[in-house]
DNA sequence: GATGAATGAGTATTCATTCAT
DNA sequence: CATGAATGAATACTCATTCAT
């Protein structure tokens, strides 16, 4: 188990500091005090590597959000909302390559799907919290309403752990997926209960 | 410019059939019908090769976005929009596994920004219409608007096009992109508005 | 005793079903029930572990052998040979791949001479017979003979055991190599006879 | 084609001096004056190499055997065979490991019934010889014969190629196995004739 | 007697890239 | 313009073997 961590130290420490190009499982088993073989004791292949970190930050991350829901007392939707986004960015331990670089390849590995989890963990808990706040049942986007929001989301996320985060500020990061997630499940919902 | 078109047309096939992986130079030359040193007569790299294509793709889809927005002659923002997002999601020639590799390139090796040059032109070409049509001087959206719009976009379609499209329809994705565009936009220029 | 056994049955399933390739040292240990290191407690390496295997095959081999033509009371020295072949062809527990690589390594590890034993057994049985049963003191082979004798045996099986059993069926082959073996030797014993 | 020769020297070389398991790619490419990557220029495995050099060592052996048939003048065949198996003794370079080495590699890749082809050979020849020089017409050894006769010389000429030449000199070898083979002929054409 | 965690040394194979022609 | 033969450097993955417990 502690080999484990210790893996997942040194690949996190070396993706970010080096990229994906430069990380090797002889230089991930160094950085973390072990030889090439051992590695192997723990993850048939590279990739597992990869993805295993991955799921670990998802869970992560999905945690953090959970906790940031729960613990908003606030009965403003938006203010709720905003917390579990900040979660979301702050996720993945802070290290931007390091972030890109895991969503990345979860994608590449067929797993993106996975992904879409904290979002949707989001809106199922602000429908809960607002089901049980004021009795409205105003649910569900649709699956395809669901999907586009998820990957807007973590695409933008993303995209700002790779860029840097020079062009835009966290907290106004925050605000802006804030706003625009709000925006769009708003109108969503509106129209869905228009129609129906 | 013959050669350079055939080793576009290779690498895009292999690409778009084989994935990044399988992709070799050896291999576009072969499909290109040159032998692998020929390559390096028009690129300096192999990941030179990437880029440019991205870029052509890139440009080749901005014309597209431009010509749809300028065809359309409905006043309808909300129509005028999706033609265009349409035309973003159609770019590529439509070959998902390609788009996401090139955009993936594009981003991997620090282009990212680039990426969100299509959006952008929607986005002011838009204004300017407006501007045309009823006078209005509407705002600018801020710059971390503009930031997590253009990459809302960018990371659903580049989610669609690596996940694959099984999940979402290409219609349904371009209703809901233009939804979300739509409200957000809105509740910035609203909110913009109000606060000045 | 009880582990050797269980490494000896597990190498030999693990030979005859995935061929010398797969057999690693881990999975012998695994299927033994064993952990890796203690085989290393019976055997001081890998090839220690095939050459005993096979040295312990070939005992085997040589008493059931001994026990074919003891029991035979034919006076019929074809009859007896025959016999004392099948029993050489039904060694190894009748596992040819497992044969195969045993031979094999026997003779990679320069122990290849050991693999005549059965067949110099069978010759000395058999001339010790006929001596008790007619009184004749016919001659022995010259070593040459009998050295070609026993590797024109050794060597058919051995080929059969790896090409697969499918050209030539087992009776046919317990009955040409008898004819072979006993031409030979007649011819042998018979020019033998007239030079002297 | 100079650098599949060069290829095969190295090859040949390294494993008659130093057997099979020192022997690497890198280690052929250097002894060859190449890079590693050249010897994947032309041949697809390192197990290709080995092959391609039996095969080409079996040509040769058929051709020297063919020629040793057409060049005798005896009327005698065993006269006639020996010179053939002196032949097949011979082929393969003379160079002993190497010739175990790769009679082995043909059998354990499953090729072990081209093997037969030099043998064949000579059995066809002579009783093409025959036929035209009394007429005679007795013919063909049934498959199994066959197969036993081939696989004796092959297994004895391998085993005294890796046990190395001590016990037995190549000329008494040559002479016995002649008789061996002849006699068993004789045994097996003379049954054929009695019970047909 | 048994082990399981750890490994170090080894190797086949790949490919971007070069350069003499 | 085009090449194709050659490569050097890289790397994932394997496994016999050890040793502290």
């Amino acid at each position: 188990m502690d080999a484990v961590e210790a893996i997942f130290e040194a690949a996190g420490q070396l993706i970010d500091t080096q990229g994906l190009t430069k990380l090797t499982i002889a230089r991930i088993a160094e950085v973390a005090g072990y030889g090439p073989a051992t590695v192997y004791d723990y993850f048939p292949t590279k990739k597992a590597v990869l993805i295993a970190m991955a799921r670990r930050e998802l869970e992560r991350t999905c945690q953090s959000i959970e906790a940031a829901i729960l613990s908003s007392d606030s009965s403003d939707d938006t203010v709720v909302s905003q917390s579990a986004i900040r979660a979301m960015i702050g996720g993945f331990g802070g290290r931007q390559r390091l972030r890109g670089v895991l969503l990345g390849a979860m994608i590449a590995e067929g797993h993106g799907a996975e992904l879409a989890e904290p979002v949707e963990k989001i809106v199922e808990m602000l429908a809960v919290r607002r089901r049980r706040i004021d009795g409205a049942d105003l649910d569900r986007l649709k699956p395809e309403q669901l999907y586009v929001l998820t990957r807007a989301l973590v695409g933008v996320i993303r995209a700002w752990a790779m860029e840097g985060a020079e062009q835009v500020s966290g907290e106004a990061l925050e605000i802006e997926l804030t706003q625009m997630a709000h925006s769009y499940v708003q109108h969503c919902l509106t129209n869905g209960m228009a129609s129906s």
